[in-house]
DNA sequence: ATCGAGGAGATAGTGCCACTATCCTAACAG
DNA sequence: CTGTTAGGATAGTGGCACTATCTCCTCGAT
């Protein structure tokens, strides 16, 4: 098929597509002569992925660029295609990028919910470091970040990562496998930020209204 | 105190304190002459807060403001904070945002999972279409995105909304609570990302390299 | 009283990013 | 042979989040 065509199919205008061509987003067409290639189902696929992640996983141009580079690499196993996926989707931020104040009990706090749901080896992941970082903001504005609030979140994002893994394990071992995981790492964040949020609307909407909704477990 | 001492206590450049000042994202200081305002613990409070939106929730000036003006309108009950502090989050998209290509089941999908959970009134508010998008975009993209993939996602934020809204509760009806909202609303969402991420490298550690890890639950 | 530091307010500029528009040249189709 | 379209290169656009500068003002120390 042709540029037109591609456009045609995705939605996206020509000039966005021969700028994902330039970025590196989509990989060339097969060149029939100087002024024609071919593109063929693969590049409308990627195409469609590129759009999702960027516009529904909210993600920059480079950084998309990058995951699907990592995710490219055909040498890796299931858990570095998630680790190289990872690592691209949040630039790698290491220590650096987070920028604790002194006495800050953040890192430690994670260390010991990590340590308590058997996550041990998980320390230098970026993911981490978002997450540190995520921490040491709350007690910055003075919301205790403790144990006891981050113990919930863990506990109900390990049955779901258990899941993902499981899902991604139904796809065939290669290109599809390696698409499966980008799409669904980025594309179901949307999903359980969405939920998050209708959950409240109804746990808050099903609640004495006005008041404190719960006392009984106040610390 | 003065915007420099302002400044220098909350790391943020007099410059870019002015700009949020003339944005609304930050109250004026108490006029003491032409040339000089006074401002509180409140104003270093809120521009921490701002900050943290910003940085830490990724979400933009335009609606920070608005969602610290829905905050601040002191005559809602605690359900229609989140209520006011969500449709603020993501810019009041509508059905319109989400453009549905006709004969996507994403929405009766949705449906299906909203009625499963009991959470039927949520028909309206921004997440519903937030989550109506995402689902299209899987669907869109050739993952199928029906209800077993739901359901996990659905069922682990359950009980975090639960307590998040217990959280919420113990903050002193008014400013703080308001405060709270916000914050933990939006700032607990790279938690939780960060920490299925986390998940994802650990769950995919601890398994079966290579291959599928797991085909007892297939469909 | 004077003078200098610093704040308030206005306006313009910067850098980045994700496109988007315009050229030009080269085919292919009729 | 010619009009339409593709490809490639380059430059421009618009939005965003600041950031820099400039002017005027006032407070406070000398």
């Amino acid at each position: 098929m042709r540029l037109s065509e591609l456009s045609a199919r995705s939605g996206v205008p020509t000039a966005t597509i021969k700028y994902y061509l330039r970025e590196g987003l989509l990989p060339p067409g097969e060149r029939l002569s100087a002024s024609r290639s071919e593109y063929g189902e693969a590049h409308l696929r990627r195409l469609r992925l590129v759009r999702s992640l960027i516009q529904v996983g909210g993600m920059s141009v480079a950084r998309t660029k990058d995951v699907l580079r990592a995710a490219e690499d055909e040498t890796l196993d299931q858990h570095e295609q998630f680790g190289a996926a990872q690592v691209a989707l949040m630039g790698g931020g290491g220590p650096q990028g987070v920028a604790l104040e002194p006495g800050a009990k953040a890192q430690e706090t994670v260390d010991e919910l990590l340590a308590e749901f058997g996550w041990e080896q998980c320390g230098n992941i970026p993911a981490y470091w978002m997450l540190v970082g995520a921490v040491a903001s709350l007690e910055r504005l003075g919301y205790p970040c403790d144990l006891a609030q981050l113990r919930p979140y863990a506990a109900a994002v390990e049955p779901v990562a258990r899941f993902d893994l499981e899902v991604v394990g139904r796809y065939p071992a290669g290109d599809e496998r390696l698409e499966a995981v980008v799409a669904l790492t980025v594309l179901n964040e949307p999903v359980l930020l969405a939920l998050r949020r209708i959950a409240h609307a109804h746990v808050s909407g099903s609640m004495p209204q006005g008041q404190a909704p719960a006392r009984q477990t106040l610390s």
